[in-house]
DNA sequence: TCCTGTGAACCGCTTCACAGCT
DNA sequence: AGCTGTGAAGCGGTTCACAGGA
């Protein structure tokens, strides 16, 4: 369920400021949704909540994690170090909640052997090899998009099993591997649009004061 | 319409195999989704389609264009020159597609007045004044979560109407603001959460096995 | 025959509304 | 009284299936 982690971190707030119970209606604004929907949501885990009081913050954190499976330590590699390779590299919230980047690749021969943050990029001819023995779960791409499904395509015969994709293009895996989409692009041009009938509502609401 | 991107991309690539016209068909399986799904949402922006034979490949990329208000420049503002920030401001893969970014703020003295790309970095004391001036319409929001909310409200009080946040936080924004939330870390537990789920289902077949 | 356009069935998710527990 | 858990209704998006045009 996409909303756990949504959740997490609201409760994860909510535990900071000493709160050791919550009630539904508190956690759905904290989160952005329905409260009825955290209910469901929740009950689905099994039974936890207190009738009359609420979720007991500490102990909805330890089960969630649990259903994550955010209790042990997940091994990453990132496939290309460009831009967004190297800031990802170095974005340490990854290894706070357990994600542990133990792998780097690239095909730049000026890049291979070079150190970023504590992780030297090695050469993706010989990512199959490395990813099987660091027993690399999950990797993330950020390569050009042409070269994307080939690199994906060695990934899944070493053994990964999860992939978040940053490259602009629709990539294929069998079905026992799971992949998340991130396109930076069309998050804009999403946002392009709404623009776009803002001002055409905008346009075509001043024709009728014209006309009126 | 979150495909209608997709689809863009889908065609812009047959585009360059020469390909003049292209089928439903053909476009979903390029596209990921199903093709009466394609034909329902290509016919949501009118009929542009022939019967027997396809849809003209350049023709609908214009009306694409058009639809989502691509056709027009936008200009954009990155918030928080970190290490995502800085990527982004160095992704040209942005401007190729009409969106310019034009500021760049931090509220880090070392930062501020330094050159990221062409790019001068601001003041986020000044940011409001800088968005109104610049006309800027999106703005990408890489900052820690703590200060997200409130440098939004300076966004949006200066006119901004569309933001891309990449903060872990849920943000408030009026109705006449769209926004469109990236949290790279959420991802991760997504995936994790399918590799429990996957690696729990073993284990019950594994047991069955044992008992049988 | 091939492929689009579209009403209609379908499906899953969301929300409502309330019973039931504390 | 307050809040959870959940059946039932509601809703929007997806898929089916086929009529109809090239």
């Amino acid at each position: 369920m996409a909303r756990l982690p949504v959740y997490l971190r609201a409760l994860a707030e909510s535990a900071k400021e000493c709160l050791t119970t919550i009630s539904s209606d508190l956690l759905a604004a904290r989160s952005g949704v329905n409260a009825a929907q955290v209910r469901k949501d929740l009950s689905h885990l099994g039974s936890y909540g207190v009738r009359g009081v609420g979720y007991d913050v500490a102990y909805l954190i330890g089960q969630i994690n649990r259903q994550l499976g955010l209790t042990e330590d997940r091994r990453m590699a990132i496939v290309g170090v460009g831009n967004l390779g190297r800031a990802l590299i170095n974005y340490h919230g990854f290894a706070e909640r357990g994600f542990h980047i133990v792998a780097a690749f690239d095909s730049d021969p000026a890049k291979i052997g070079q150190p970023v943050a504590d992780i030297s990029v090695r050469a993706v001819d010989d990512m199959g090899e490395v990813v099987v023995r660091q027993r690399v779960a999950i990797a993330v791409v950020t390569t050009p998009p042409a070269v994307a499904q080939a690199l994906t395509d060695v990934l899944v015969a070493a053994g990964v099993v999860s992939i978040l994709n940053f490259a602009p293009m629709v990539l294929s895996v069998p079905d026992h591997v799971s992949l998340r989409q991130v396109d930076l692009g069309i998050e804009l041009q999403i946002l392009s649009f709404y623009e776009q009938e803002a001002s055409a509502l905008a346009r075509s609401k001043a024709a009728v004061v014209d006309a009126g």
